[in-house]
DNA sequence: AGTATTAACTCAATTTATTTGAATTATCAA
DNA sequence: TTGATAATTCAAATAAATTGAGTTAATACT
């Protein structure tokens, strides 16, 4: 039978109950803090039916109660915001050298986080260290396994989806016929996602970062090659197959630099840590890790300087590319490359002035810096988690 | 107050019962034709729903009956399909030179269309065209009045947005302060929704083009710039600001041809209607509107020849960039461009093999030619109106 | 040819969740 | 002190989906 996409679904007294619980909490996630009549009318339910969710979630421990706030006449609203610890998420980035786990709560606090280096990544190994590290960074957390939601896993594609920007490079090995959500859930006994550092990345800056109150933003991710996430109105664009946001293989220049995908010109070898570190290997500099580079920066290391200068301009295009293309709120740049680097990079990008983002009533900056750092990949996952809580929408398919 | 975005808004048995209709007239213009039950098992509806909901339709004469039809065991289903006729749409393409109407019934039929040139794009001017052709479309489609749901009216930018594509170029005289909406509600007596082109563009393909059953695919629109309309999991892009999509500013080459908005190697300086004005300029050839340039291709005229060569390279480059940043099922080329050209670029170009849209399992074409022709616009302002019909939402905002 | 099986559809009763309207409470303003 | 205003709650009403039993008309099997 022909497939009807998710929204393409019925809907019935229950699915609404799910939706309007979901909305109040939508409503208390922007709103911080509000009563229950100030959310009926943002949600355009009555009061009555969110005085009902709103005693339900009470009462199954989901929300702070702040009190009378008088605000002019009339009986003062009990405030309501939502309890930052009534559930958490973990979240985990599974590379060929470490692993990297935190525990998020719902307000996108870090409750604490682990790296595990690894030696052997095969898929038996590999769902051991993940088991282990749940137990030790819950420990670290104090909080009760019972709170964990479920767990957002990024890990180089592609699973299951057909990929390109990590082709060959940072796949892992021995995972070929492997359904990692099938190992994980088994190795962590909890709802499992597993998704790309991209995509987490966005859900990152959603839940913790820059993107709170945004709904439509691009994140352009720095991971082995650079990758664009994107949220369209509260939705994260996917693609038909999954694959949308293959920015390192747009071609910027024609016959420009050649790309080991066939192409020249891909933005992948103008922009990119492997750019970078084969600008810096072709000057007998190697580097392992983002502190190395970091000091290299530091340390005014010419060649550094040199690559900066000349990727600077190659990403001002595609910033401007992604200005026209989706006109978003704001870009996020993040990643796998540390901050001081993408602060100067960000310094030298001239933003194209005749772009429909050059707005003056702009309220939001058209390029920022993640909040999120090194650990954007794994706090994406548990974001992933977090965020689904939010996202009212009729049919769970 | 904060605003929340329309999908955040709560749900109650009406708007229920709104979005369960939605559904079940979407399934069946998917389905072509189909039972209750099958519609059922679509929907995850329950089978007394849909009956409900078909018998409701039936009654209000939204459905054609054809008969039972046998397939296996059990009582033959009645199979039922979407009257075509039950409802019509007008719409219309407002340009500094001439006003296109066309009136489409919900399968996207096209049951008249017109011309009327325009000598005077003075507001009262162009209302008085509008209110008369829609009389005379009306009366050369024989339908009545009544079955018209409203009118879409594509029409250049700026309005209440802030755009750029056309800026200077195309934008009407005298329109600076009008509110076309109220304007063109006022002068056709039936609700009104105004957009620009190239969105258009993408409900005309998805009402009657090669997007009916697509629910991902992106549009480049040949208008007088260039521009791109994308449908991503059944939601136009938009943007925040209501400029997603703006292709022709979009930098395919640093340093290349000056643009008139400042920056230079914009895609609008080597792929468009304009820049292909300009070359032809240059070697004194005047052509004024699509006919005179199929008549220059037919007639192999070099220079034109050699503009499509020139285009080709470019072109293919961000149809490279369309399919990895949006992964589409299909993009769809068309506008104002006539179609042996359109036929010509599509066959000269060369698609990246390592793209990720090079998939052996993929069922639609990487690119086509869009099935509406120069009536593109005013059909697409039709197809918007037809196409709220079949888009489920709850919350009507 | 006759019977069992299957599937579509209908009717009536039940269930779920929202809305409505009246009553209550607490604050501000005059 | 009194009246206006707004948040909240209670009880009754309402809307629409689901459930389960029953009907009908095909095909499959014996």
């Amino acid at each position: 039978m022909k497939s009807i996409s998710p929204i393409h679904v019925g809907s019935n007294a229950e699915r609404t109950k799910l939706h309007n619980r979901q909305v109040v909490l939508q409503c208390l996630r922007t709103l911080q803090t509000a009563g229950r009549a100030q959310i009926a009318r943002a949600s355009k339910l009555s009061t009555q039916t969110v005085s009902n969710i709103i005693s339900e979630l009470q009462s199954e421990g989901w929300l702070l109660e702040a009190g009378r706030v008088s605000k002019g006449r009339g009986l003062p609203a009990i405030q309501y915001s939502i309890r930052p610890t009534a559930a958490t998420a973990l979240g985990m980035e599974i590379r060929s050298d470490a692993v990297f786990a935190a525990v998020v709560d719902l307000a996108g606090n870090t409750l604490a986080s682990d790296r595990t280096p690894v030696t052997d990544s095969r898929p038996e190994r590999v769902a051991a260290a993940v088991s282990k590290m749940k137990s030790s960074v819950i420990d670290k957390a104090k909080i009760p396994a019972s709170s964990l939601l479920g767990a957002g896993i990024v890990m180089p594609g592609p699973f299951g989806r057909v990929g390109l920007s990590d082709a060959g490079q940072s796949t892992l090995v021995g995972w070929h016929d492997v359904d990692p959500q099938a190992l994980f859930s088994r190795a962590l006994n909890i709802p499992v996602v597993i998704e790309h550092d991209t995509i987490a990345a966005v859900f990152a800056e959603r839940v913790s970062g820059h993107a709170i109150d945004l709904d439509s933003y691009a994140f352009i991710y720095f991971g082995t090659g650079i990758g664009l996430g994107v949220m369209a109105n509260g939705q994260v664009l996917r693609g038909a197959f999954g694959n949308a946001g293959e920015l390192g293989h747009v071609v910027i220049e024609r016959g420009g630099n050649p790309c080991a995908c066939g192409n020249s010109g891909c933005l992948e070898t103008y922009v990119s840590r492997f750019s970078l570190h084969k600008h810096l290997a072709k000057n007998n500099i190697y580097v392992s890790d983002g502190n190395e580079l970091e000091a290299l920066y530091d340390a005014g290391n010419p060649h550094l300087n040199d690559w900066l200068d000349h990727a600077s301009a190659p990403l001002a295009q595609v910033i401007g590319m992604v200005e026209n293309l989706f006109d978003p709120q704001s870009i996020i740049l993040g990643g796998a490359m540390p901050a001081p680097l993408l602060d100067y990079l960000i310094s030298q990008i001239t933003l194209a002035p005749g772009s429909i983002a050059d707005r003056s009533d702009r309220l939001t900056p058209r390029v920022v810096r993640g909040k999120s750092g090194r650990m954007t990949a794994a706090l994406g996952g548990a974001a992933i988690i977090i965020n689904e809580l939010f996202v009212p929408r009729i049919a769970a398919a």
